[in-house]
DNA sequence: ACCTGAACACCGTTCAAGT
DNA sequence: ACCTGAACACCGTTCAAGT
């Protein structure tokens, strides 16, 4: 009746690997927040003590599950490659940073993660690696594609934080914005007029398309910019 | 001997705006992670529960922190406005977002904030439709005005998240990089090549260039949309 | 109405002890 | 070497009690 204690065929044995796929696992279905050493050690049959024995503590597990989605992120966008002859290194990147968007939708915890604990892990380094050699090899300087890993911001991610925009479906960010309507003439009249218009999605806003929209932005001004056609900022300097 | 235990002339009222004032303080100083409740009641010379009283809760003291580094983002905006016909809108939304990152260079600790909390407040609302009236009286229509602002993104309120690239002087960063040169030759060959070039600056990247690099991108090719001339985005629709 | 002290339900982590 | 239980030092917050 009792169980055995140790060794128990039911319950194979603890594992670095098997530590972070399971805190993968709860991060995709409750959030990061939902994350703690308690409840990830119960959902692995040990205490929470026996984790630190295969991590470097919460944080090791942090970095280590983003890891995981970076391997992902590597696997996806291989498969995803498009011809560097095709189009140039503007559809390569372009399709390599599409194939990082569809990986970190599903790890929607993945890019706060990767803001709250900025370090240059190996996964990230090689995936801005890929899209650095992508475009050194279109031509581009690295002075510009320096730049540009800088306009591409966490776009290159294949997210763009959303500020101040209520997501489609945010009910409250909706009733919220037209009690203020007075307040923000613009922004109401704007918001609309966009509505209105775009009955596609629930909301306001697809943000896939927007992604799109402001990745093909840039990546259009640095092709601009490599073609030594215009230059951008006639403010200062 | 003893001290007067209420309406001493040395601790004055408790009111929501000191308590608010105080919260902005002690993360400008110490981050966020050290505004703590007891933390805060403390240093106004209270218990930690009398803060209820005046704010609803933690959440509360976020909300209404970010509402102070807002209303400093609109002060600093209209002191530096920029006469709108004097280069056309753009001259004068890259004013008006230069100024709200001088605010938030005070304010790390905003936008991780903001980002976290994300609900449309009256504060960030004003500064997104004073953003949408400049461009909308630049002649853009909402529809390019609503693609703009999502491309902007967080560099709406004047700053951009940096992932991946290690900030300057980032020691850990460099090392980690610097054992990974083989696995990451682009990268590496890239970093080599503007660190060198760049002087300037003490580690690799100099963050005002590049937000304004960045901003610029966004600005010219929505100046270029508006004008017809060409289209962004010709991968997919 | 405003403020307090004790307590509750959580965290991540250290430590000494077990096998 | 691996796992455990109790304990520590924190959190935000509820509650009943004070003035």
């Amino acid at each position: 009746m009792v169980e055995a204690p140790v060794a128990d065929a039911s319950r194979p044995r603890l594992t670095r690997e098997r530590v972070l796929r399971r805190a993968v696992d709860i991060a995709d279905a409750a959030g990061v927040e939902a994350l703690t050493m308690r409840r990830l050690a119960d959902e692995l049959g040990v205490e929470a003590m026996s984790l630190y024995h295969h991590v470097r503590g919460k944080g090791g597990i942090l970095d280590g599950a983003v890891e995981l989605v970076l391997d992902e992120l590597a696997a996806a966008a291989d498969t995803s490659a498009v011809p560097a002859q095709d189009g140039g290194w503007r559809a390569a990147v372009r399709a390599r940073l599409l194939a990082a968007r569809t990986v970190m939708l599903r790890h929607p915890w993945a890019p706060d993660v990767m803001a709250a604990r900025s370090v240059m892990t190996l996964g990230a380094a090689r995936h801005v690696d890929a899209v650095v050699g992508l475009m050194r090899d279109g031509g581009l300087s690295y002075d510009l594609v320096h730049h540009g890993l800088h306009a591409l911001g966490s776009r290159m991610f294949g997210f763009s934080p959303e500020i101040g925009e209520p997501d489609a479906g945010d009910q409250q960010g909706a009733d919220a914005l037209a009690g203020m309507a007075e307040l923000v003439p613009h922004l109401a009249a704007m918001l609309a007029e966009v509505a209105h218009d775009d009955a596609s999605t629930l909301g306001w806003c697809d943000d896939q398309a927007e992604f799109e929209f402001g990745l093909d932005l840039v990546l259009d001004g640095l092709d601009r910019l490599a073609r030594g056609s215009s230059a951008a900022g006639d403010g200062r300097g």
